[in-house]
DNA sequence: TCTACATTTGCAACATTGTTGCAATAACAT
DNA sequence: ATGTTATTGCAACAATGTTGCAAATGTAGA
């Protein structure tokens, strides 16, 4: 599915920003930072124009915003040919030497037993250490 | 067991900030931001040797940073009668109404079965939802 | 196809969190 | 008490993200 059926789908305009992020997603083999991605986009949208449409793009549900650590936040798209398979929980391992992210598909966390009266609405996974290319 | 004590049996010089900061997460009833911790302390001390004590805290394994999200970052002890049991990984819960940070001592993570060649050192799981005082 | 309206963008300014270099200071072993 | 080494404070900077507002753009409907 391409960047303007996606965005049709989900009642957003189609900007040139929002395709161009959702292209520069949908090239990627993992997940991005706001940097990488603007790189991958010629540096042609202002920053502030990212974060709004990433924001835009996640409340839709099309794009996951995941946290390694303060500084190392990427962005990865939700659905079709990216890595995230669609509202298919699962974790994400940080590669502490590489700095990459890798989508962990087959490990599937939870469900967690909360203390009564807690409701969840969404978690995160990070497992963090070498990955294969820099275990040596 | 008293800031002082805990810094030399770690072989950490005794200093004031050093002292500061252990005896206020040891006061708070869950881990802190560094505005916040900064705030208890007084604004006594510069964010900057803030962060450098914090750093060598955690390096000597006292200290726990987790990251919930970007500007969401918090701190806490591993020692003591701080909330964090030495050495027991368990997971955290950040509530989006009332931006507290509970850790959830019940919930022990893992372990998680990684592809070949990958080497875990460290993880975090995170679930983000309402905590008890904030679901009505 | 053109028009009007609501949405989105770009820009400027600012906020927060964290880092680095370096001189001055403080801690600890002797 | 003193010397050595680690630590602090300061200043400057870096990365990421947010807000207000005017100008530009997308889309539905005429």
């Amino acid at each position: 599915m391409d960047a303007a059926e996606l965005l049709h789908k989900h009642n957003l305009k189609k900007t040139s920003p929002r395709v161009a992020i959702i292209e520069a997603l949908q090239s990627a083999k993992s997940p991005m930072s706001e940097a990488e991605i603007s790189k991958l986009m010629g540096n042609h949208y202002e920053r502030t124009t990212f974060y709004r449409s990433a924001q835009t793009l996640e409340e839709a549900g099309l794009l996951h915003k995941i946290v390694v650590d303060k500084l190392q936040v990427r962005y990865a798209l939700n659905v079709g040919r990216s890595l995230h398979t669609v509202r298919t929980a699962h974790a994400h391992f940080y590669c502490n030497s590489c700095h990459e992210l890798i989508c962990l598909e087959h490990i599937h966390p939870g469900p967690y037993r909360l203390p009564a009266g807690f409701q969840s609405q969404e978690s995160e996974v990070i497992i963090k250490g070498l990955c294969d290319k820099c275990t040596l």
